[in-house]
RNA sequence: CGCGGAGUGGAGCAGCAUGGUAGCUCGUCGGGCUCAUAACCCGAAGGUCGUUGGUUCAAAUCCAGCCUCCGCAA
């Protein structure tokens, strides 16, 4: 079967799933419609904006639904546009089982991890924050759990030590736009492998929350090096500074140690935690913009063998 | 009108309650010291203090409006 020939209808929110999508689009696909959240108001000004996918689809001149259910009258509207193929790439929604079984070709799901490893929201983060050397995607068929179907394949992808998650969502989109496409060649062309996936080994990626964020000095260095950089952009690891909250955006490991909190240098920032030392390579007080951390510490006055505590 | 912080040479800050010569650390440029340096010493350039108006002999500083940025909340 030829790729313009089979009706895919497409499902997801952010901007993983708007790289996969256009993925779609630009092999020749025939996506007949897109299924993506409402808007939702973000920022100060709570304006209301579109998920990355709608403003995709959309260009493309690709109908967009933005149902708050896929139960009701969601199904019936997915059962009349009679899909050959569902593709869910983060779309933040259990599929229920009716529509599972609309598509000939089944309901494929991209995730970005090896799965049965970090099922859930958030698998990339968790990765980052564990400090994890090797992360990767994994197309499967969608059952009714939360990312328990066959696995059809896997794509690897190695992590960098200084990786954020920014970098690496970047990544594991270039990379896994592109295998998601095969696989689905594959699986229309009856020539892609079918495997259940080993439950013992599951393990959970739940979202991340801001409480989570919060750190102090009292931790080794690589911990907090690992959490910096799968908690941002968000929820965004910091450090309160009296009574002001600093946000860690970059860090890098540094020689050194001292007490948990100590400045060992202030061009460049470089404080030791309880075990090592970190540079603070870029920083956030509150009410400020980003910047670095020398610059930071230059401002506040900081001498070596202060604490930041 | 959700709450709060902030706009001062290229960067980060101080100065503002008590109006009166633009300050600090860093960077940049030039010179010096040194085997050498991100170290040290000497010197220089660079700002109509976010913007508009008001008060005043005089406004970064006091008053009013506006613009922009950021933290929280969502």
């Amino acid at each position: 079967m030829n790729k313009k020939d089979v009706k895919v209808l497409f499902m997801g929110t952010p901007e993983i799933a708007r790289g996969c999508l256009e993925q779609l689009v630009a092999d020749g696909w025939n996506v007949i419609g897109a299924f993506t959240r409402e808007d939702k108001p973000v920022g100060r000004k709570q304006i209301m904006t579109p998920p990355p996918v709608k403003v995709c689809a959309m260009e493309h001149n690709i109908p967009v639904y933005q149902p708050k259910t896929l139960r009701g009258e969601a199904t019936e509207v997915i059962k009349e546009l009679n899909p050959d193929l569902i593709v869910v790439v983060a779309y933040g929604r259990i599929l229920p089982k009716e529509v599972i079984d609309v598509p000939q070709f089944g309901c494929l799901n991209l995730h970005v991890s090896l799965l049965p490893q970090y099922r859930g929201a958030a698998p990339i983060q968790w990765a980052l924050i564990n400090g994890d050397k090797q992360t990767g995607v994994t197309v499967m068929h969608i059952d009714e759990g939360l990312d328990t179907g066959d696995i059809i394949d896997v794509l690897p992808i190695a992590i960098d030590e200084n990786e954020t998650q920014e970098e690496l969502f970047a990544d594991v989109e270039e990379k896994g736009k592109v295998f998601l496409s095969k696989v689905c060649e594959n699986v229309v062309n009856g020539t892609a492998a079918r495997t259940p996936q080993d439950h013992d080994k599951a393990t959970l990626a739940p979202p991340l929350t801001k409480e989570m964020a919060l750190f102090d000095f009292n931790n080794s260095a690589q911990i907090i090096h690992n959490k910096v950089r799968g908690q941002n952009p968000w929820p965004s690891a910091h450090f309160m500074f009296g009574d002001k909250k600093v946000k860690v955006i970059k860090t890098k490991l540094a020689q050194g140690s001292g007490k948990a909190g100590e400045i060992l240098s202030t061009k460049p920032l470089v404080v030791a935690f309880s075990e090592g030392a970190l540079e603070f390579v870029t920083v956030q007080p509150e009410g400020s913009k980003a910047m670095d951390g020398t610059a930071w510490s230059l401002g506040r006055r900081f001498s070596k063998g202060d604490m930041l505590i």
